[in-house]
DNA sequence: ATAGGGTTAG
């Protein structure tokens, strides 16, 4: 406990003692000693600013070296660096370019480490335009200016200019050193540039640095998994000697990035058993990956980990509850999480707005972005791409024009890309495609083939070939590789009947080498989730999380008898096929064979055998799914008095009683 | 006495 009576008039000592208690973090105490030294030299300054910069305390940093210099202390070397690191971690662009100008007017903006600290504060302030010409004003630069500059460029989304300033860096002959290494495999990872992280992971290699530094070996396998190199990723996490947290999520997100779910739920799972501690990001991570695999059962197990464990305050893990039960198809738990929330955040509300969109409760979700708005929250850009989203999925025109034009007029924000997209598939849907034509027209960025995409579905809808093949046209120019477009042009003439049209569309395809990415859908029972792809009665696709697979094979003759039956069923209460949908050029009966290979049908008809009577069947798909399925699925809803519960790429249908809550508005 | 480091929800 220091008192006034322990400080003796001993400026050396207590000076010496202030900086003591600032290196140490100990700004309490600093400062109370520093109050009672009365000739306070530059050294003692410059610790003060440094601890309180260095410590959380960013304004204490700056206020205190405004006070220095009214004291007619001048400022150093020593001092700039801290007083910039204030600046930019506040992000007080005003008060940082200020304080550059008091640097170049005492000529120290020539110093290195003064100069390296600018180029910081330019990053933090997303200004790599000055971060650029301060450094290439510098007199000197050494290591860290060039690691600085690497790392700004990555940190503001510019990862390409990171890997020339690393090229520039090695023709003026400076050597790479760890955080060098750690900057470049970001901006691979960012980049998916695999053969420039390989030859920075030979460059470790060679330097001796993978073995000895956590932060650059779990920094490779992020490169790795950002590559989709999962099974480089996966040795070099098994070959560590000390797997940390980080490394741990690093694989799990990896996995599920690159469309492994249930991989990464397996090492999610391993990570528990080997006592390793998860953390906020291992759960968000792990909840995304049941969502992305409709793993209901998992996730609510996730659930009572993450109260267990303490996190459920968390903003971020609630939002990704929020989204994992609501991408589940279970709306409710979404929303009880939701109001559960203390602390809800920006994008809190856009999931839950997004929630509401997804299951085609277009009124909900406006209802919730206006009581987001009447509770004083600062919109962006994404919560408008969220509740235009809502609107166009449940046809609400009016309100969603009404959003989009307040963005500019009443929030001040510029409509992006995603917006105009959605207001073109909103207009569209609603049946005004010549007003959804004006539309792109008028745009004041250059439409990109999202947005013609949602113009040549629309086109679809309306059966206009003529704006069909305008649009298909431009989605082949700026997005060639999109199998999508051409299966959708190809059922436009389908339903025209103009065959020669559609093989010629399928030429074109056969020509271009594309393939259509095989349909895969999932469903879960007794907390176990099963995949099935297109044509996949052998189910060998099963996964099973918590157990050992078991006898699944068997299956295969159950699922096909049990396809037949429905089949008869459904024809029965007078389905007829809708063969136009399958894009392959094969006989009709074929045709209608292939569709009951749809794995959306595989996977409800497993459920179906599987689970008792009345238990919800929730499906997720790896595709937009087709007329016919949907079709089939009404009516297996009502023949088996089963609620079905489907989601793929674009929304989420509950079947029930023969009727989808999209009311066929897809 | 100085500056620069990897994973994260809509």
């Amino acid at each position: 406990m220091i008192t006034c009576n322990t400080l003796q008039n001993n400026t050396y000592l207590n000076t010496k003692l202030a900086a003591f208690y600032a290196n140490c973090g100990q700004m309490t105490e600093a400062q109370f000693i520093f109050g009672h030294i009365v000739l306070k030299n530059s050294f003692l300054w410059n610790f003060m600013i440094r601890g309180f910069a260095c410590n959380g305390y960013s304004l204490e940093s700056i206020v205190l070296y405004r006070e220095m210099m009214s004291f007619g202390q001048k400022p150093n070397n020593f001092t700039y660096p801290f007083v910039l690191m204030a600046c930019g971690n506040m992000v007080l662009v005003e008060m940082g370019r200020r304080v550059h100008c008091e640097t170049v007017v005492c000529g120290l903006d020539s110093n290195v480490f003064v100069g390296n600290s600018l180029l910081a504060m330019y990053a933090k302030f997303k200004d790599v335009e000055m971060m650029r010409i301060v450094f290439d004003r510098m007199p000197v630069r050494d290591l860290t200016s060039w690691n600085t500059m690497i790392s700004g460029y990555v940190k503001n989304g510019e990862p390409g200019e990171a890997l020339l300033v690393f090229g520039t860096m090695g023709k003026a002959g400076i050597i790479a050193d760890c955080t060098t290494l750690l900057g470049i495999l970001s901006a691979c990872a960012a980049l998916a540039a695999l053969k420039e992280g390989e030859a920075v992971h030979s460059n470790a290699i060679q330097k001796n640095l993978v073995k000895a530094n956590n932060f650059l070996s779990n920094s490779l396998i992020e490169m790795y998994c950002s590559c989709n190199s999962m099974v480089i990723a996966k040795r070099l996490f098994e070959e560590l000697t000390w797997k940390d947290t980080v490394a741990w999520n690093s694989l799990i997100s990896g996995y599920a990035r690159n469309g492994n779910s249930f991989e990464s739920l397996r090492y999610f799972c391993r990570m528990l058993v080997e006592g390793v501690l998860p953390d906020k990001v291992t759960f968000v991570i792990v909840l995304g990956a049941c969502g992305l695999i409709t793993a209901l059962q998992f996730g609510l197990s996730v659930h009572s980990c993450i109260v267990t464990k303490g996190f459920d305050t968390n903003a971020m893990v609630g939002t990704a509850l929020m989204d994992m039960y609501s991408k589940c198809g279970s709306l409710a738990c979404s929303s009880h999480v939701f109001e559960e929330m203390t602390n809800k955040n920006l994008v809190s509300w856009s999931a839950m707005i997004t929630g509401y969109g997804l299951h085609g409760k277009g009124r909900e979700a406006v209802s919730v972005f206006q009581e987001m708005k009447a509770n004083g929250i600062v919109l962006d850009e994404g919560v408008f791409t969220s509740v235009l989203s809502a609107c166009s999925h449940a046809g609400l025109v009016n309100e969603g024009k009404e959003i989009f034009h307040s963005m500019r007029n009443v929030h001040n924000i510029k409509p992006v890309i995603a917006h105009y997209s959605c207001m073109v598939d909103l207009l569209g849907r609603a049946g005004r495609l010549d007003e959804a034509y004006e539309f792109v027209e008028k745009m004041e960025v250059k439409p990109t083939s999202d947005v013609w995409a949602a113009l040549l579905s629309a086109s679809r809808l309306s059966r206009n070939v003529e704006l069909a093949e305008l649009s298909a046209q431009k989605v082949f120019e700026l997005h060639p590789k999109g199998v999508g477009s051409y299966v959708c042009l190809s059922n436009i003439y389908a339903a025209e009947q103009r065959w020669d049209d559609v093989e010629r569309v399928r030429a074109l395809v056969r020509r271009k080498g594309l393939k259509k990415e095989p349909g895969c859908s999932f469903v879960e029972l007794d907390k176990v989730v099963h995949s099935f792809l297109v044509g996949d009665k052998s189910h060998q696709q099963a996964v099973e999380i918590y157990a050992k697979l078991k006898e699944l094979c068997k299956l295969a003759v159950e699922i096909y008898a049990k396809l037949n039956e429905l089949c008869k069923l459904v024809s029965e209460a007078g389905y007829k096929p809708d063969t136009s949908l399958v894009f392959y050029d094969v006989g009709e009966e074929v045709k209608e064979k292939m569709l009951w290979d749809h794995s959306e049908r595989l996977a409800i008809a497993f459920a179906l055998i599987k689970s008792g009577p009345g238990t919800i069947i929730r499906i997720t798909k790896n595709l937009r799914t087709c007329g016919d399925c949907h079709t089939v699925t009404k009516l297996i809803s009502k023949l088996t008095c089963r609620e079905i519960i489907m989601r793929d790429t674009h929304r989420f249908h509950h079947f029930r009683d023969g009727y989808c809550s999209c009311g066929d508005y897809w």
